[in-house]
DNA sequence: TTTATATTTCAGCATTTGCTTAAATAAGAA
DNA sequence: TTCTTATTTAAGCAAATGCTGAAATATAAA
């Protein structure tokens, strides 16, 4: 670490301190939020998300269909998100069907319900 | 595009092209919000993020001392997030002041309630 | 004007990410 | 069992990301 030679002179060295503490405090919370929101954070896990929230449940070659991807590019998005608990699968004969975990179709809704009205460019 | 050997038997086609039809009307809104998630989906600014919640502002210099991170990353970070409006600034003399835009101060306030709360793991 | 403070910008680089292709696994049908 | 369908996994590579260090910009103070 170089350029740190700005050690404000008005700097509120009560407000750094108690910032200091709580970012050590909250840590690996940090990491956490923020790895399952860079998997949200992405182009086609985004869409894969909300054909999940609107369609309940689809299969790798159903994406892979609907986004005109490689199915082996598909299949590592949803196992990056399965790891981290943001879908499910089910087995139906040879088809696994993926699905949003309760805990993340409830966390991501306001996303959703943004793309849902398409009024992004108003909202965001 | 390979591996698309798999057009399934028994696939919806019905569902597989209002499906479509949904992902291209949308295009450009995944893009825009899949970039902004992207945003906060980074550790380092995350923290930023939650810290200007809670402190209302800071200046680059305030939070390269929190991160204990060089000022010229933090400074990166936050201009990237100013140029997708997560953050406006205020100047006072020398020092810039960064502040969560309304927008996304209420957009994100979900994830940081639950920093708030430290209460991730059990709803995560 | 010169000097100090606060911040940004640029170039370079190592790491991470996302895709492609090919090979592996798994379940059902012939 | 062999063949087909559905999916995953692994290796390799190009592009994107995030950091470092140095130089540039901007404001204020001496």
């Amino acid at each position: 670490m170089e350029n740190n030679s700005c050690i404000r002179q008005q700097a509120d060295i009560d407000q750094i301190n108690r910032c200091k503490e709580a970012v050590s405090e909250l840590n690996e919370t940090f990491d956490y939020l923020a790895n399952g929101l860079s998997l949200v954070g992405n182009n086609v896990r985004l869409k894969i998300l909300y054909l999940l929230f609107e369609e309940k449940k689809l299969c790798v070659c159903d994406l892979s269909d609907i986004l005109g991807m490689n199915i082996s590019a598909i299949s590592q998005h949803l196992r990056k998100m399965k790891d981290r608990n943001l879908l499910q699968t089910e087995r139906d004969a040879q088809t696994i069907f993926y699905s949003l975990t309760p805990k993340y179709s409830t966390l991501l809704n306001p996303f959703f319900e943004i793309l849902d009205k398409n009024k992004v460019l108003e909202t965001i």
